[in-house]
DNA sequence: TTATTATTTCGACAATATGAAAACTAACAA
DNA sequence: TTGTTAGTTTTCATATTGTCGAAATAATAA
């Protein structure tokens, strides 16, 4: 077609190389073994020449590496040594270790601690049991907010314009049987946890798990995360849930404590 | 309009907008305290407009942030995120963290764990010393291999074909009075360190700063990084370094046996 | 207020990223 | 061996896209 009005690169407002370049490193961020051109380029539907392009160009700039086998791409320690500067971050996650350690320890399960990460859940830093079965979740995952302990939690501390905004822009889509899919039944579901400080989420992101979770403060009494833990539905009944609920609280109370949080 | 034989996008190989994002997040992972549109286009030495796009997209996807008071950007989430994947890096790190401890707890100077990124040394991991007066070292820095004791045992693990690949690649830029700039001379002190097993660094990088550093392999017996601590001249003399260099072998040893190498 | 400095938007242009196709490799059967 | 298939890399013509100048807007300072 002709260059019609198809004018500066403030169209979308947003460079289509940068895009293009950043979802294929989530799309091999999201694969423990790395891929191959082929299977990447279908993953985020480019053709092969072009990704084979965008991929050597974050290649010889250190954020991709290859498997020096295969061909497969990694994500690159350019990437790491850039993470590195999320010193604030680091600080969250160094701070919440220890209870998390202590909040897996009583529990018997996983526990985590998440941030906001755009209208995700960015799972910050977790503690592992040591039971055999464990959630396939590791620190630097994204989780959506309707559906997760954690993300209710971040959710109810939200100041009410601000939770309008969120839920605005939020989809609420289905991942498991109890999935909220209706925003104003979320809302009531957020009423309720800012009452009573533990969010749960029994089955509503994976069918198979229970999660509780409590929002965390800082010094300036601003929700900044959220603690918790989950486990298999077999291990943790609904009445766990409920007997874990003041441990959790009190774990948040604790952590904010150390984040600076009076009162 | 000399579009001429301006061909595709593997002119340079590189893909500019790409090139610059990267350079952008590189010039804010530099600061601390992030920076302005201005300053950085400055640093970058691009238009302002062009940051401008560049930004606004990096912003979109999460990483860039933008501090909430002025309007500094600051590296965003989504870098954390994607870095928490480098499943190798983060075991390497964890891994050497106890090591490091030790060593710097014997030394009383800080100690690094470094490993290859491109040509240039990347520091995995550090030990913080107790002293008033710490190096300028973080985890995810990177620093030139010529001039620096981490940089000068990880080259002299490299098989004889790679090292003379990495030196061609190499520039020996000066950075303090002691700094090699000749290869020949470099490849001589690389002979040392190999029959040695501890590299010195005696103001090379840094001219108020000492450091000693012993490469670390793996179970496939091939050298994955490199271990060390530095420390100011004033506090680290040149017979310190002797006095301290059997104790880094050592650590370095055990650092080794711990990711299964053997003999 | 005005002056100054920083950020954001606009639009024309051409340099640049794109994708089709073809060349090249590697792996594997027959 | 040779042929077949699947994956990777290079080439090249083209229009799309990023770029940059400039001007508008916003924020600070004097």
């Amino acid at each position: 077609m002709k260059s019609g009005k198809t004018g500066g690169a403030a169209r979308g407002g947003s460079i289509q190389s940068l895009d293009r370049a950043f979802s294929i490193l989530e799309e091999i961020a999201r694969h423990e073994h790395g891929l191959g051109l082929v299977e990447l380029s279908r993953a985020v539907d480019l053709h092969t020449s072009t990704v084979h392009h965008l991929c050597k160009t974050l290649l010889s700039l250190g954020y991709l590496s290859q498997s020096e086998s295969g061909k497969r791409y990694r994500i690159g320690r350019g990437v790491f040594a850039l993470a590195s500067s999320c010193a604030d971050e680091i600080e969250l996650a160094r701070t919440a270790r220890p209870f998390l350690a202590e909040l897996s320890k009583s529990t018997g399960e996983s526990a985590h601690f998440a941030v906001w990460a755009g209208n995700q859940v960015l799972i910050l830093e977790r503690a592992y049991s040591d039971s055999a079965f464990q959630m396939n979740e590791r620190a630097g995952m994204l989780r959506p907010a309707h559906c997760t302990a954690i993300g209710k939690a971040l959710l109810s501390g939200l100041e009410p314009a601000a939770l309008d905004e969120r839920l605005d822009e939020m989809t609420l889509t289905p991942h498991a049987p109890n999935t909220i899919v209706d925003k104003e039944q979320l809302r009531r579901e957020i009423e309720r946890i800012r009452a009573d400080g533990v969010a749960y989420d029994d089955s509503e992101y994976n069918e198979e798990a229970r999660c509780i979770a409590a929002p965390v403060r800082d010094f300036r009494n601003r929700v900044v995360g959220a603690i918790g833990f989950s486990g298999p539905v077999w291990r943790v009944s609904l009445s766990d849930l409920n007997k874990y609920s003041a441990l959790t609280r009190e774990k948040s109370r604790s952590l904010s404590l150390a984040l600076g949080w009076r009162e």
